[in-house]
DNA sequence: TTGCCTGCCGAAAACGTTTTCGTGTTAAAA
DNA sequence: TTTTAACACGAAAACGTTTTCGGCAGGCAA
C-alpha cells in the first residue's frame, strides 16, 4: 500500500526540482523537452494526480458546492440534487450534501462546518423550523463573509441572494381554474400552515383562482396541517383530519393539496367512503413525485420541475463564482410549473 | 464584504505572533492568562473560525466521506444517504456525493476527482454498467493507494473490502415461501438480466423456494428485464413484456418481483385484465420505496433497510479510517431483511 | 556573582502546490 | 575576446494551520 505520490518524491526521484516537476507537467516552455518528457512519463507510471487539497488551499477555492436541504429522501430534492450535480461535474465542480432534517440547529451547524473553507459556496432550501423561527443570521452571516449562496424554492425575501423558485400561486392558481373549469364547484384545500411559504403562496393561488370564477369561499373546506415533523403518526393524524373534513362537507367535488402525499391521502379516502375517481370528485395535487404517476388512478399534477430547478441553481452560483468583479445585481429566476393531466381528472 | 480572518490578521491586529494566537486559542498553558482572554476576545469579535482546508492538508485528512452511488432519485439510495448522513455528522465527518447514473465513465470519473486528496474513503454502490463490463480496476487503485472503500448493496466479491449488504437470497426466498404457504403455485419472477448481483441472488431465492416446496420450475414464468437505462421507454417495454407474460401463463396467481416498479406494474396489468388482488394473484415487491406503501392495493414488499445500510456502512468506513494501526481484516455485515406484509398478499 | 529553572513567546518547519524571480551555462553576436 | 541573449533549471514565497524547538527574561538557590 504505497501512499500518493507527491511532486516532492517525484523531484527526488528524478533528482530535479520540485519546480521543474511542476512546470514539466504542465507543459511549461520552461523545460527541456528531455526533462519533460522523463518527468511525464515518470509521473505517468506512479499515476501522479495533483493533490485538490493542497491546489484548494493555493488558489483559495475549493471547486465545490455546498447543498443544504431539509431531507433528502424525498423525490423533489433528489431531483434538485440531481440537476445540480449534473451542471456542477460539468463545469469542474462537486457537490457536498448537508441536510437539515428540517431542523434550524442542524441548518446552521452544518452552514458553519461547511463555511470555514470547504466550499465556494452553498446552494440550500430553508428549513421549516428555520423559516417559522424567522432567524436569518446564518445566511446573513454568510454572505458578509463573501460566500455566495442560491436558495431555492423555500426562499425568503429577507435575504438579498440569486434565488430560483417556481410561481408557486400561479402553478396553484392554475390547478384549481382547472377543477373549476371541469365542473368542480367545491373544491376542499389541502395545505401546510402559513408560516412555511410555498404553502401560504399555494394557497393564495386557490383563493385567487375562486374568487376570479365568483366561487364564494367556504373556509370550512381548507385544511391546514400542521406537519413540523413528517412522522407515521403524521400520516395517520392526516388521514383522521381527511376523514373529518369530507363528514364535515357532503358535496365535496375537487381537492387540490400543496403536495403529493396529501393528495394521495385524500384520494385513499374518497375512495374509501365509495367515491368514484374523477366521476364524483377529482384531484390535483402539487410535486414531482413517483407517486402521482403511479398511483390508481394516477394523479394530476402540478409539475414542479426539480431537475431543472437545480440545474438553474447550480449555473446561477458557478457564475457568479467565475465571475472576476463582484456582480452586486441578484436574481430571480422563476420556473414555469405546468399541469400534468392524469387520471384523476376530468 | 470582509474576506474571512485568518491568524496572520489576528496577529498582526494584537501585534503578537501567529504561533502565539493559535496556541492562546486552543488553550495552550504556554500562553498567559491575559494574552489568551486578550486573543480570544478578538477572536470571537471576529468570529474567526479555523480555515478547513489548511487543517486537512497539515493533518493530511479531510473528514470527510466520498459517496458514489447510481442515482439518487431513488427511494433506496437516498435512504442510505440519509444514514450515511447521520452517523457521518455525529462523528464530525462531511459527505461528498458523486453520481455515477449507472455509468462506468462517470463512475471513474468521479471517483477520480474525489481520491485526490478531497476525502479520507469511499462508500459506494457499484454501477449496472460496471457490474456488466467487470472491470475493476478504479477500485482496486484507489485501494492500493490506501483509501479505504466500504462497498453497500452492489457488491462484488473480487474487490477486497469492507461490505454491508443482505442477504438477498434469503430475503427472496422467504417472500416466495409465503407466497407458496399463502396457496400460490404458479408464481412469476420478474427480475434483471443476471449480471445485476442483486437481480441474480433474488432470482437463487426464487430458484430455491420452489425447490424446497417440490414445486416445479417454469422458465416461462421468469422474465428478465435490461434495465441499462431506467427510462420511461423502458417504462412502456416493461408494461408489454409483463402483459405477455401474463398472456402466455394464464394461471398465475402470485407474483414476485426484485424491485418495486416491477411489482407495480405487473399489479396494474393485472388489473386491467380484472384479477383480484390478493384473492385471485396475490404480490410480494423488493425494496424500501414509498410506491409499495401507497399503492392500490399496498404492495407487501421485502424491506431493504436502507438507512440502516447507511449508517452501518458510514460506522465501517469511519472506524477504520480511525484506527491506528492498519486493520487488515475486513468484514461483510449482512443486513436482515424483513417482509413487510399489506394488502397484495392475503 | 553564577547557575538553573520557569514562564512566556516567536521562529521555523511541515502539509503539496504554483509561480515569480533569479542564476548559471552555452551559443551567438559584436 | 568580450558582451549579450537564449535556454534550462532551482530557490523561495505563498495559501493557513499546528507544533516543535529554542530563546529571553526574571526569580531563586548556591
Amino acid at each position: 500500500m504505497r501512499r500518493k505520490i507527491t511532486l516532492k518524491q517525484i523531484a527526488k526521484e528524478l533528482d530535479v526540482s520540485i519546480s521543474t516537476v511542476s512546470k514539466a507537467l504542465r507543459n511549461s516552455a520552461e523545460i527541456s523537452e528531455d526533462t519533460r518528457e522523463k518527468v511525464q512519463a515518470f509521473a505517468k507510471l506512479y499515476n501522479y494526480r495533483p493533490n485538490n487539497i493542497a491546489l484548494s488551499l493555493k488558489n483559495r477555492q475549493t471547486k465545490t458546492i455546498g447543498v443544504i436541504i431539509p431531507e433528502i429522501v424525498h423525490h423533489f430534492f433528489a431531483k434538485v440534487i440531481s440537476g445540480i450535480e449534473l451542471v456542477a461535474n460539468r463545469r469542474g465542480y462537486n457537490v457536498i450534501v448537508g441536510l437539515s432534517n428540517e431542523s434550524f440547529d442542524k441548518e446552521v451547524i452544518n452552514m458553519q462546518m461547511l463555511a470555514n473553507g470547504s466550499i465556494d459556496g452553498f446552494i440550500l432550501s430553508i428549513s421549516k423550523e428555520t423559516l417559522q423561527l424567522q432567524d436569518y443570521h446564518h445566511f446573513n452571516e454568510t454572505i458578509s463573509q463573501g460566500m455566495p449562496i442560491v436558495m431555492f424554492d423555500r426562499v425568503v425575501n429577507d435575504i438579498v441572494c440569486d434565488k430560483v423558485i417556481i410561481d408557486d400561486t400561479k402553478g396553484s392558481k392554475n390547478a384549481v381554474r382547472k377543477l373549476i373549469n371541469n365542473g368542480c364547484r367545491h373544491i376542499a384545500l389541502i395545505t401546510t400552515k402559513d408560516y412555511v411559504s410555498v404553502g401560504r403562496l399555494r394557497t393564495m393561488g386557490y383563493l385567487e383562482a375562486l374568487y376570479d370564477n365568483k366561487i364564494e369561499l367556504d373556509s370550512d373546506l381548507i385544511l391546514k396541517m400542521d406537519d413540523k415533523q413528517f412522522s407515521e403518526d403524521h400520516l395517520d393524524a392526516l388521514e383522521t383530519e381527511i376523514e373529518q373534513l369530507f363528514a364535515r362537507n357532503k358535496k365535496i367535488d375537487g381537492v387540490f393539496a400543496v403536495n403529493e402525499i396529501y393528495a394521495i391521502m385524500a384520494m385513499k379516502v374518497a375512495r374509501k367512503k365509495g367515491l368514484k375517481i374523477p366521476g364524483d370528485i377529482q384531484f390535483i395535487g402539487f410535486t414531482d413525485g413517483v407517486l402521482s404517476k403511479h398511483a390508481t388512478p394516477s394523479l394530476s399534477t402540478v409539475s414542479q420541475h426539480g431537475q431543472e430547478m437545480g440545474e438553474k441553481a447550480a449555473t446561477l452560483l458557478i457564475n457568479r463564482l467565475e465571475l472576476e468583479e463582484d456582480e452586486e445585481r441578484f436574481q430571480t429566476i422563476v420556473i414555469e410549473t405546468n399541469l400534468i393531466e392524469r387520471e384523476s381528472t376530468k
